[in-house]
DNA sequence: ATATCTGCAAAAAGTTTGCTTTTTA
DNA sequence: TAAAAAGCAAACTTTTTGCAGATAT
């Protein structure tokens, strides 16, 4: 089980991945991709907004909309096609899976190891080239199932 | 490899499973479903519009989203959370799994096993107590490869 | 008869875009 | 100083909702 520790003490934001991906290093694309990165959970554009204004107060929402899609473009981070209304994004383009919870909407890694061989199968069996694939677990998350948070409930 | 048919000759909607699930039998809800499960593809909210349109021109598509909603509740059809913005329905609630056309945004069916013992890992993984998982394949598909159409893209 | 449902239109929610000014290379 | 990006607001797309009249049990 190989834990998936967020990228806290930034002293710095990662300027070096933007230039070898050639897009300019704002002040804005780096705090995005920091507070992207500074957490586990993979937030909403609406959600990195606010985390990121609060040391940044005048950043727009579009800007961070604009930021999370280039910055998906060269993989930098990635986009999530989670269940619910909103894009969610994902500061570790590692290759892992994800866990939503049906009551409070949460999103968790899953540290399972990557399904072998099924893309191969898969595309035997539709006839598509498969390039990827994702998985997507449902469940009640820790919280939820010991009577605790009572959220959005997303199901 | 299970073939995954569609059910073409509707003399009659379905109307026994809604008495099943206790939810009234009105001409629109049976038009919705029988053009759901008379497709093998996976519509969004306004192409099934479009198609129940082709026999009963006034319904809404207010009232689409409504029943596809309150159908997707009891179990009649299935919501599917694939990429792209748009919700699309599935007419076929057995559980299996999907790919998408990167290129033209197309979802089909994958009739490949459902992955066995995945769920009971993942929640020893997470922490959750996980109730499903569902797979989605990314690919391009046959007619996209064969150079032939140029669609959406939705990638 | 009463509860449920429809059609319509307006409202919400989420995301994208146009334009002017500011920042980066 | 030329190209890229930010900020702001308006536009767009998709989904939800309120309400009056119609339909189902």
């Amino acid at each position: 089980m190989r834990p998936i520790i967020a990228n806290d003490n930034h002293s710095q934001p990662d300027w070096a991945a933007m230039k070898k991906q050639q897009i300019s290093t704002t002040r804005q694309r780096g705090a995005i991709l920091d507070a992207l990165r500074g957490v586990v959970t993979h937030p909403t554009a609406d959600e990195l907004h606010r985390m990121v204004r609060q040391t940044m107060p005048n950043v727009s929402l579009g800007t961070v909309y604009r930021n999370l899609e280039i910055m998906s473009e060269r993989g930098l981070v990635t986009k999530l096609n989670t269940a619910g209304p909103q894009m969610r994004f994902d500061g570790d383009t590692r290759p892992h899976y994800h866990v939503r919870c049906s009551r409070c909407g949460r999103v968790d890694d899953v540290a399972v190891e990557p399904v072998d061989g099924i893309d191969q199968a898969a595309g035997q069996a539709s006839g598509y080239a498969i390039t990827s694939h994702s998985i997507e677990f449902e469940g009640i998350c820790p919280d939820c199932a010991s009577g605790g948070n009572s959220e959005k409930d997303s199901t």
